[in-house]
DNA sequence: CTTGTGGTTGACGCGACGTCAACCTCTAGC
DNA sequence: GCTAGAGGTTGACGTCGCGTCAACCACAAG
């Protein structure tokens, strides 16, 4: 009623070192060994293995693993989850904007301008446009967002950049798709893009407006966007218009 | 004129054990040694290392990053950053599957439904689809379908399922803004969807029809999409409905 | 009796560093 | 001038999830 390790390996569609290896670390031992030391396994750690595939599947490290399929508390389990869900969203938003990147990247080769390394950060470096900035909106308003910029500590700051990469590929999208700005899902979006600015200095009507102009007028910054897609700046600045009349101030 | 480890490190955020590492591997050397078996670095070392800081962000192995900073043919870098260009979409897409995943399991723990390994599969488990499937589509349909399945191999079949996912979670969120079934985005979504399904068997007018009226009549179907979110199976099945009509056959 | 197949333990490799450990050098304050 | 502290140096081991030998053992078929 039992079953060895090559037939375990080949039914779970792992490799026999994977169960020596989950053997050693203590997660999946066999049900006994035989008289001659080899592992024979049971219903139960087929389960068990079961179990243990469909977590490792959603990349679960190991320890975490152990300790979910070792608990009988959902709670407990559900706790774990979240964090893993939330890590996988960052990383899977992380990687989105390294592809986007990436695909800047090319274009720039294909085009013939040389790739250099200020080129790549030209789209978020704080420093270029401070001065107009405190300018425009005050040196509150630039010392406060500073402040929380550096409050976010690295892992933030990454999370808060692809937020923004997504947001803008959404709508450019939308501008490739011929989507109008009042439609719902680019509301929607401008929405994301509202908090997105909020992070760090909550604009009202006028100034929210006023930066959805900067967003095509400004050369830098439309640029900026229309990297994401042709129309990209002029969809999000129609659609800004429209969403800033719902805000107070 | 130069500057130490510790302050190269600062302003382009890295430890300085990363820049002994980098040292040790040969890919950034430092400009010159103090008298003292200090490293001290000068500006090439800097953009250099920015160059390099660019390409790890995409997440390129060091060993490609040298190959990339000591090259100067710009079409060897593009083919090289093509490649990871696809392979960063790819884990982008399984992680974005992974993240729904969890998220489903989530859901089960909290309703109390204990989740089980079946449980997590049902959504695609092939078997349970089977005899209805020889049935409704004819033996030759379904048996080229396994092949195809079968050819995939392990990768592929993940790439797939994530596309899969993708898709669902695009069409759940234009069920949640509302978005109309003839939207462009909503169609362009489709067609991926009807590519999707082709990738096994490619369904004519009526049978993508068909198809997705079944999303919509078959509970099982319908849970699968409404997963996602509610109203999913009903766009999606409204949406196809206008797709279809451009379908040969 | 050989050969082939598949089991065992043990150990190293991978990738990009993190993290001690043991030691050295420079600067600042007393 | 002495001492403390900050920060430099090399060297080596740890991380994570196995893949990949290596050396050896056990059993069934020809």
């Amino acid at each position: 009623m039992d079953i060895d390790i090559a037939e375990l390996a080949r039914t779970a569609g792992v490799t026999s070192r994977t169960l020596r290896h989950y053997d050693a670390i203590g997660l999946l031992r066999p049900a006994r060994t035989g008289p001659d030391g080899r592992r024979r396994y049971g219903e139960a750690e087929l389960l068990r293995l079961q179990h243990i595939l469909v977590l490792r599947e959603l990349d679960v490290p190991l320890g975490t693993v152990a300790s979910i399929v070792d608990t009988d508390d959902p709670a407990l389990t559900a706790d774990l989850l979240r964090d893993h869900h939330a890590a996988l969203l960052a990383r899977s938003a992380r990687l989105a904007t390294l592809a986007a990147t990436v695909e800047l990247t090319l274009d720039h080769l294909e085009k013939g301008t040389p790739m250099t390394a200020p080129d790549m950060f030209e789209g978020f470096d704080q420093s270029r446009y401070e001065p107009e900035a405190r300018g425009r909106w005050g040196d509150d308003a630039v010392d406060r967002s500073h402040a929380a910029w550096a409050g976010l500590g690295a892992g933030g700051r990454e999370a808060h950049l692809a937020e923004h990469a997504q947001i803008a590929a959404g709508i450019a999208g939308h501008a490739a798709a011929g989507t109008s700005p009042d439609d719902a899902a680019v509301q929607a979006l401008v929405a994301r893009h509202h908090a997105w600015v909020s992070a760090f200095w909550t604009p009202g009507r006028d100034a929210y407006r006023g930066l959805g102009e900067m967003y095509v007028e400004d050369p830098r910054f439309r640029k900026t966007y229309e990297k994401f897609g042709e129309g990209t700046a002029e969809l999000l600045r129609a659609a800004i218009r429209i969403f800033a009349d719902s805000l107070p101030d």
